[in-house]
DNA sequence: ATCCTCCCCTAC
DNA sequence: TAAGGTAGGGGAGGAT
């Protein structure tokens, strides 16, 4: 009898029969945690030629770097390497040991069978690879086949038979590409998806580089850096799986019933999908049929071009340089401020109630009302005001899952007159109609149905090229459906274009969606199981942090490590919830969804807007708001508005609650407008429906910060959004958003430029000076040396920097050929090295990276 | 010059 | 086959 873990993430003891019988598996019930499956990470180095990619048809493998259960082994071909390896170490960090075994092997052949067969012996259940999918996989193979070597017969490892083959599986071992993981469940941005960079965030150290270029080169004559090199990626990638992938996918596979890698590679949105499916199942709801495009939906006499909802609702309202340390000019709207004192009791009897006390049960009620009620009239007497700020930003809570949550949103719950005609339910008493906002956009053609029926007329008599190449052309009406109808699009825009000097007119419209409050609520319970399972997680995570601690200061190794891993496992674990949460509003908007929706996502989008614009005009009558996007509002308040207060108690137990109140203002508001007093529970026993007032819809505040920086835009009058820096108190970097510094690609003088300016701590100009003037004049300071460099076209450099400077990076997301006729400085780019350096930079698979420079910069820089 | 469109990639 | 969503910034090409 031995053990084995199967794909759902958990143990069983297996029990072999021999062949006429099935084994028989029984769950292993004291390995509930994940157990400890055999992990191996490799990462593989190649031979290239200067300026190319390896080519897997002509490029030997070099060396292979892996790591199992934290012990390491690196092969070296030394047909490419100049001498022998001995033993070494490569720990980039305590907690990340790296001792390495080396095999120096004769040549590519006999490394290659060394790996493989050293993984036979080791038998991982897991490989972990960083872009082994579609790099170290298949070149891997390739090699083998030109050698003689059969890789699937040796290791098990093949391409993937569905999935057009881009993945590399084997039936009896878990392949993890920590890729995918980076860019389905990190919220990295992809400026952040390469090893080195994933490294550096998520693993805190700075990883060991090397030019590509140089490889080739020091394979021979400094063997020992290039060895290095080579097996950081491997414990790079080999630790980064331990600490944040494994115990996400393996937990998200205890509940979605798919394999590990499924579990990794599939779409957020089919995650969702199959755990639906199994609660539909269990609640005894029929699956619909999945979402088909209606291509003949038309508006008001025109043929729709696309259709959806108005989404969540962004502004920006200031722009400059705002420090807690630099007054600002209020002007305070008196009667906001007495609005807030004339809802103060009820503020406080909120808050009271939310942490589930009575009044009767506060000590100190009178004295925080006091105080509050005191600074409120201050601020209300002298409105107009020059005072140091508090920045704040006060954002929802898992805002579109709560607010499906509270208004029991489900597709399935949108309902019709029809529905509601046949159904028994439908009487006034049974309130179980809320009819609930949303707005509605659409992009019609401004051709009339009978002109759109002509241009249709005239394709359908014409012949087409034929999509075989070389053969006869064919009638329009020979091509498959789909491309008839993308064809007959572009033509009626051409037509559109001509008549009507305009491709379409964008139309929107607000409506109503009925939403049934007594629909089978399968969908919602699937929502609030996994907030609650969430919420949990959190909890126990923080639980478990104490222990550690305790286990630290009491210096009790065991305990140590036990509260380590239960952190690891809940901290995964609650991500794990998070991103399926996340995903259960876009699902309902998903081509080919089973429980699809537009009126659902739209209601949640419009009921999302309305309290973040409401939460805005609350904010400006007592102070400033600087942006806002969606759920979170960035904004200061005078110093002397009320902020922080202690209620005290009277029980044991729970003796104080503390509360920010911007915060608790907010809610009150959100809590009166947004409450659900129609949610209904059916009791099994009696089938009877109870009404519950349902709100989980809650602010929470974060700050106070040292400073907020918003950037100007080139035009007069226009405020820029999603763009912003915020600064700790202590100085550090709390948040840098959308700007080109923190983008994939872009100009290179750009980033360099923003580092300088934003800068850190005591090296940022924004935190240096005492006053607007001065510091405005520490970051023109950094400003003026980059006009310089700009007017004197980097006279003061030397070449090789200025090319440097006005060089970019540009990705391409299609294959080049499928740019047609299109032009951009990228595709140009594209063909040029295409031209000089062979056609396999710019394959299919391997996409075009582009450096260039700017037509606009190119004048500079002659 | 000005507007629209496309593309890439971010914020939420 | 498989596929979360919309809002927005900014560069560049192209029509007018």
């Amino acid at each position: 009898m031995r053990t084995v873990m199967l794909e759902k993430g958990k143990w069983y003891y297996v029990r072999d029969y021999g062949r006429d019988q099935p084994p028989t598996l029984t769950f292993c019930a004291e390995r509930e945690a994940f157990g400890e499956p055999r992990v191996l990470a490799f990462d593989i180095e190649c031979v290239k030629q200067p300026l190319k990619f390896p080519d897997s048809k002509v490029d030997p493998i070099m060396m292979i770097s892996y790591m199992i259960d934290g012990i390491g082994f690196l092969i070296i071909n030394r047909e490419v390497v100049s001498e022998d390896i001995a033993d070494f170490e490569y720990t980039p960090k305590s907690e990340f040991p790296g001792p390495f075994t080396v095999f120096n092997e004769t040549d590519e052949g006999n490394a290659l069978r060394k790996f493989c067969a050293h993984m036979r012996e080791l038998h991982p259940h897991v490989v972990v690879t960083y872009n082994g999918d579609s790099f170290d996989w298949p070149y891997i193979n390739t090699r083998c086949e030109l050698l003689g070597i059969d890789l699937k017969r040796e290791t098990g490892f093949a391409p993937s038979t569905s999935d057009s083959g881009q993945y590399f599986l084997s039936s009896a071992t878990t392949h993890i590409d920590c890729i995918h993981w980076v860019r389905r469940d990190s919220y990295l941005p992809a400026g952040s998806h390469g090893l080195k960079a994933v490294c550096r965030a998520k693993l805190g150290y700075d990883p060991l580089e090397i030019d590509p270029e140089d490889m080739t080169r020091f394979a021979v004559e400094q063997p020992q850096l290039m060895s290095s090199y080579s097996v950081s990626d491997a414990v790079a990638t080999y630790y980064l799986y331990m600490k944040y992938v494994h115990g996400f996918i393996f937990s998200l596979s205890t509940v979605i019933p798919m394999t590990p890698d499924e579990v990794l590679r599939r779409g957020s949105g089919t995650l969702c999908e199959s755990l639906l499916m199994v609660e539909a199942y269990r609640a005894n709801v029929i699956c619909p049929n999945k979402q088909v495009d209606d291509v003949s939906a038309s508006h008001d006499g025109h043929l729709l071009e696309s259709e959806t909802y108005v989404g969540g609702h962004v502004e920006c309202l200031q722009t400059g340089i705002y420090r807690d340390d630099i007054p600002v000019k209020f002007k305070l709207k008196a009667n906001a401020l007495q609005g807030l004192l004339d809802r103060l009791d009820e503020t406080l009897d909120y808050q009271i109630w939310l942490e589930g006390l009575r009044r009767e049960e506060i000590t100190n009620y009178g004295a925080v009302r006091a105080a509050i009620a005191e600074k409120l009239e201050t601020l209300r007497d002298n409105p107009t005001r020059s005072e140091e700020p508090v920045i704040y930003h006060l954002d929802v809570g898992a805002m579109y899952p709560n607010i499906i949550l509270t208004n029991r949103l489900q597709p399935p719950a949108i309902v019709t007159e029809q529905t509601c005609a046949a159904c028994v339910h439908n009487q006034p008493e049974s309130d179980c109609k809320r009819p609930l906002k949303w707005m509605w956009r659409g992009q019609v053609f401004p051709a009339s149905l009978q002109e759109s029926d002509m241009v249709r007329a005239t394709l359908e008599y014409e012949n087409v090229p034929n999509p075989e190449p070389g053969a006869p052309p064919i009638a329009f009406l020979e091509l498959d459906p789909e491309t008839q109808n993308k064809r007959f699009r572009q033509r009626l825009k051409e037509y559109c274009q001509k008549a009507f000097a305009k491709a379409h007119v964008t139309k929107s419209e607000e409506k109503t969606a009925v939403t049934c409050q007594r629909e089978n609520p399968f969908y919602i319970d699937t929502v609030r199981a996994f907030r609650d399972r969430r919420y949990e997680y959190k909890r126990l995570n923080k639980t478990w942090a104490k222990k550690r601690q305790t286990a630290e200061v009491a210096g009790d190794a065991s305990a140590l490590m036990e509260a380590k891993a239960m952190c690891v496992l809940y901290d995964s674990l609650q991500l794990a919830h998070k991103c399926i949460l996340n995903s259960f509003y876009g699902y309902v908007m998903r081509r080919g969804a089973r429980w699809y929706s537009m009126e659902m996502a739209g209601v949640v989008t419009y009921t999302g807007a309305a309290i973040i614009k409401e939460a805005r005009a609350l904010v400006e009558g007592i102070g400033k708001t600087l942006e806002l996007d969606t759920d979170g509002i960035w904004c200061v308040f005078p110093r002397c508005f009320p902020q922080d207060f202690t209620l005290t108690t009277n029980l044991e137990g729970k003796s104080k609650v503390s509360f920010s109140y911007p915060c608790t203002m907010l809610n009150v508001d959100v809590d009166r407008t947004c409450a659900n007093p129609q949610y209904q529970r059916l009791d099994v026993g009696s089938g009877m429906y109870s009404k519950q007032r349902e709100q989980s819809i809650f602010f929470e505040v974060d700050g106070p910060y040292k400073a907020m920086i918003l950037p100007a835009s080139t035009e007069e009058g226009k405020l820029l959004k999603k763009r912003y820096a915020v600064f700790e108190l202590d100085g550090k970097l709390a948040e840098l958003k959308g700007f080109e510094l923190k983008r994939r690609g872009e100009l290179k003088l750009i980033k360099v430029f923003q580092t300088e300016v934003f800068g850190e701590g005591s090296d940022s100009p924004f935190l240096k000076g005492e006053d607007l003037a001065s510091c405005y004049a520490k970051v023109a300071e950094v400003a003026d040396r980059w006009v310089d460099v700009l007017d004197s076209r980097g006279a003061d450099m030397e070449d090789e920097e200025l090319l440097e400077l006005v060089s970019e990076q540009k990705s391409m997301s299609k294959a080049l050929e499928d740019y047609g006729e299109q032009k951009s400085t990228a595709i140009t780019v594209a063909r040029r090295l295409a031209e000089f350096l062979g056609d396999q930079m710019v394959t299919q698979s391997a996409r075009a990276q582009s450096a260039s420079m700017r037509p606009t910069l190119r004048k500079l820089a002659l």
